[in-house]
DNA sequence: TTTGCAAATGCAAATCATTTGCATCTGGAA
DNA sequence: TTCCAGATGCAAATGATTTGCATTTGCAAA
């Protein structure tokens, strides 16, 4: 399948490759992640530094979302997909299960907040999928 | 009012200063921000890392959060005082303001998520405050 | 109250993620 | 095809956090 760049930015081969990465990922990757798979690619003489100015850029523009795991120091990044995606995350395996509903899509919280204008939230759900909770019964 | 210290650790007099630090303030702090806030007071010769192991074993012993700002590299610290709170945070003047409740006390997500069991949760809610929102207008 | 030692600390150096300065290279508009 | 603002490679800087090791210190046991 043809990916198609969005516009607005000068599409350098190092761009290209780290979008390609990104789009062939379900799972957000740190940016050495990526750096590494593209390194065992056609791809020489990529700089690490590159791929983080690389993401900024992608932030900037929307094209990435950036996030970090519970407990992870490290940042994280995924495609935006367009969609408003929560995940489920197995502490034990990593495995991770989208929430098909956000579950604030309903929640007015004007009065709690004090008459904050919400521009964004975070949510992570935490816990142990069913494979993990056997493990270790 | 007397500071009363959980059991079960060494009480040095540097882990009760860092306690006393997250006890004075209602904001998460970083390492560094308790590390300065110490050396203007009568402890001489702290170590920043002595802070960070401090933090950590605060942290396994379950005494303090720790969380970190959206957008924000560094890990904040925040005292446990018992209850569940979430805050929606000033993306402006970073004041915050607690949610008086869960927005999630009263979901059942298990259908959603495939039979996780959740054990934890990161909720942080982003926006402007009225007086940031004017500033804006 | 004193003693003994496992655990805690200070200091300096190491690590790890991320950023930056600068010389060189390259998409893509003209 | 030309040209240049913006992108990249490389190496060094930065900032947060961790670690090795010699020394110090709570606090449990005597």
């Amino acid at each position: 399948m043809e990916i198609v760049y969005p516009k607005n930015i000068k599409w350098t081969k190092q761009r290209k490759a780290v979008y390609r990465i990104l789009h062939e990922t379900t799972e957000p990757l740190t940016a050495t992640q990526i750096f590494a798979a593209l390194q065992k690619e056609e791809i020489e003489n990529l700089a690490l530094s590159t791929v983080y100015r690389i993401l900024t850029t992608f932030e900037e523009q929307k094209l990435v979302n950036r996030s970090a795991f519970m407990g992870e120091e490290t940042s994280r990044y995924e495609l935006n997909r367009g969609e408003h995606t929560h995940y489920a995350v197995c502490l034990d395996c990593h495995k991770r299960v989208p929430l098909e509903h956000c579950p604030f899509g309903h929640l007015n919280l004007e009065r709690e907040t004090e008459g904050f204008t919400i521009t964004a939230h975070k949510l992570e759900l935490y816990g142990y999928c069913t494979k993990c909770q056997k493990k270790h019964e």
